[in-house]
RNA sequence: UCCUCAGUAGCUCAAUGGCAGAGCAUCCGGCUGUUAACCGGAGGGUUGCUGGUUCGAGUCCAGCCUGAGGAGCCA
C-alpha cells in the first residue's frame, strides 16, 4: 500500500511502499539505515541482510544521496526513531541513481547553496521554511475570505508609476510606450475597493531598488487589503487581526516546521490584538531616549526600525509620520496637516516593517495637489483620480509582505529562505 | 552608487614571505542500532584574474572580476 511519510503512524504493523528519495545512508556490514524523504516527511528505514538476503543487500551497498526510490517494507514503533517510526525493509526498487549530489550533509556557503537553489529546496531545512509558508499563505487567504473580503487581483503590467518610476522594471513591449512591473496593486486595489466595498489582492511584486540587505528582494509577494468606507482606526484593526491570525495558524499546524528550525515560540505564543501604538513623534522620542542617532523628519531607516522593534514584545504599530515622507495618495491628519494618516507594523525581535498603509486622500483637490507636488504626469492618474470624481468614500488598506513575514515567524537571518527562487540583485540563476 | 569583508581540492576551511594541508564528499576495505555514524587506506590543486615587489608570493602592493554584509530606499 502506498503511504505518505506524514501518515506513517496510521500503518502501524502494516506493509506499505514509501517512493521518495535517499537522504542519507549508514551501513555497517550486515544492516543499512537508509534516510528517505518524500516530501512529507523523512523516516529511516532499516535493512538487515538476513531480512532481504545478501544479493539484494549487497545492491544496496552503493545507493548514494538522493537516488529516487520506492521502500517496501513494515512500519514499526520505535523509540528511537526520530518521528517514532521506522521501516523495516522487505524490498527496495530504484527510479534514477544519483552520483555525486552537490549538496551534501556538510556544510556549504550561500553562494554556492543559492547557485543550487533547484536542489538546496529539498533539504529538510529548506522544506519547513516553505511549509510555514504555505500556511501564512494560507492563513492570509482563509483571514480575508471569511471575513467577506473579495480576491481581486491587480495587473502585474502598469503604464505608470505608483510612486514614480525610479524603482521600477520597465518592459519593452506595448506600442508607443513602455509598461512597468507592478510596485504594488494599491492603486488598481482602490478601484476594486469603490466595487465590492472590502477586497485584497495577491501576487508578486516588483522592486528595482538597488538594495543589498538581508530584508530585501527584487521579486516579492504583497497581500494587499483596500476596504470602503474605513479610517486609519479600521485599517490598524485589520493589520493586527491579521498579523495575530497568522501566526495562531502557524502556531497551530506547523509546529514540528518551527522546531525542525530551531524557533523559539515563546515569543510567538504571546502574540495577541491590540499591539501597542505609538505615533512617529513618540518612536521619534523612543529612538532619543535609546541614543539612536535619528533625524527628526526624516522616514525610519533599518536601524532605527530594529531598535524600536526590539523595545516591544509583539508587533507595533507606528502612525502618523510626517506627510512629507509618505506617498502621495496618504491622506493628511486634519488635526495636524503635516502628518499623514498612516500606520507601519514592526515585527518583534528587530525584523522591522512587515506592513505598510493607511488612510488614502479622498478629496479630489487635495489628491490633485499631491500629485504636483511629487512632480507626478497627472494625466497618468486619470483613472484613479475618478475615484474622487464618483462618489468618493474615506477608504483605505494596506500590504504585507509575505516574505518578510515568513522570515520572522521563523525567525531566519535572510528573507532569501523564504521564497523558493529568491531574485536579489545579482542573483537572477537558477 | 558608496563603505566593509571574502575568494586555496567537489564542499567547508587551515597554512609566520620558505616542501600545498585537514575534515567531509568520492573510490577500496572493515563493522548488526546508526542519528552530520565510526575505523583503516587511496585518488584529488593553474591558491578568482592580470601585472608588480622579492633569491623566493596562497601570503606583500596595484588594478580588475565574483560574491557576502551594511548604507540609502522599501514590504
Amino acid at each position: 500500500m502506498r503511504a505518505y511519510i506524514a501518515d506513517i503512524a496510521r500503518y502501524e504493523g502494516q506493509q506499505v511502499t514509501i517512493r521518495g528519495w535517499l537522504h542519507n545512508r549508514r551501513s555497517s556490514g550486515k544492516i543499512h539505515f537508509l534516510i528517505v524523504r518524500d516530501g512529507t516527511g523523512f523516516i529511516q528505514a532499516v535493512m538487515s541482510k538476513a531480512a532481504v538476503g545478501d544479493e539484494a543487500f549487497t545492491r544496496a551497498d552503493h545507493l548514494s544521496q538522493e537516488t529516487s526510490l520506492s521502500v517496501a517494507g513494515t512500519v514499526r514503533a520505535d523509540a528511537r526513531a526520530r518521528g517514532g517510526y521506522e521501516i523495516d525493509v522487505s524490498g527496495i526498487e530504484v527510479h534514477g541513481e544519483s552520483h555525486d549530489y552537490p549538496v551534501t550533509p556538510k556544510e556549504h556557503g550561500v553562494d554556492y547553496l543559492l547557485d543550487r537553489r533547484h536542489l538546496w529546496i529539498r533539504s529538510e531545512r529548506q522544506t519547513a521554511i516553505l511549509r510555514v509558508r504555505h500556511e501564512v499563505i494560507d492563513a492570509v487567504r482563509d483571514f480575508f475570505n471569511s471575513r467577506g473580503f473579495i480576491l481581486c487581483d491587480t495587473p502585474i503590467f502598469t503604464p505608470a508609476a505608483c510612486e514614480g518610476t525610479t524603482t521600477l522594471f520597465p518592459v519593452q513591449y506595448f506600442e508607443d510606450t513602455t509598461a512597468f512591473l507592478t510596485q504594488s496593486g494599491q492603486l488598481y486595489n482602490e478601484a476594486n475597493a469603490m466595487a465590492l466595498g472590502r477586497v485584497y489582492c495577491f501576487g508578486p511584486t516588483f522592486r528595482a531598488e538597488k538594495s543589498k540587505t538581508r530584508r530585501h528582494l527584487t521579486e516579492f509577494w504583497m497581500v494587499e487589503p483596500e476596504m470602503a468606507y474605513a479610517d486609519l482606526n479600521d485599517v490598524i484593526e485589520l493589520a493586527e487581526g491579521l498579523v495575530a491570525s497568522v501566526v495562531a495558524r502557524v502556531l497551530e499546524r506547523r509546529r514540528a516546521e518551527l522546531q525542525i528550525l530551531e524557533r523559539d515560540t515563546a515569543t510567538l505564543e504571546t502574540i495577541r490584538v491590540p499591539f501597542p501604538r505609538i505615533t512617529y513623534d513618540q518612536a521619534a522620542e523612543l529612538l532619543k531616549d535609546k541614543g539612536q542617532p535619528f533625524q527628526y523628519g526624516t522616514d525610519l531607516g533599518g536601524g532605527d526600525e530594529t531598535v524600536l522593534s526590539e523595545h516591544f514584545d509583539r508587533p507595533v504599530c507606528i502612525t502618523h509620520y510626517p506627510a512629507a515622507v509618505k506617498a502621495f495618495y496618504m491622506k493628511t491628519d486634519p488635526q495636524q496637516p503635516d502628518k499623514a494618516l498612516c500606520v507601519d507594523v514592526l515585527a518583534p525581535e528587530g525584523y522591522g516593517e512587515i506592513i505598510g498603509g493607511g488612510q488614502r486622500e479622498d478629496d479630489l483637490e487635495r489628491l490633485q495637489r499631491r500629485i504636483q507636488e511629487h512632480q507626478l504626469p497627472q494625466e497618468a492618474f486619470e483613472w484613479y483620480l475618478d475615484l474622487r470624481r464618483y462618489g468618493t468614500v474615506p477608504h483605505g488598506g494596506f500590504g504585507m509582505g509575505i516574505e518578510r513575514c515568513v522570515s520572522w515567524i521563523c525567525k531566519l537571518e535572510h528573507v532569501r529562505e523564504t521564497i523558493p527562487y529568491p531574485r536579489m540583485l545579482y542573483r537572477l540563476y537558477p
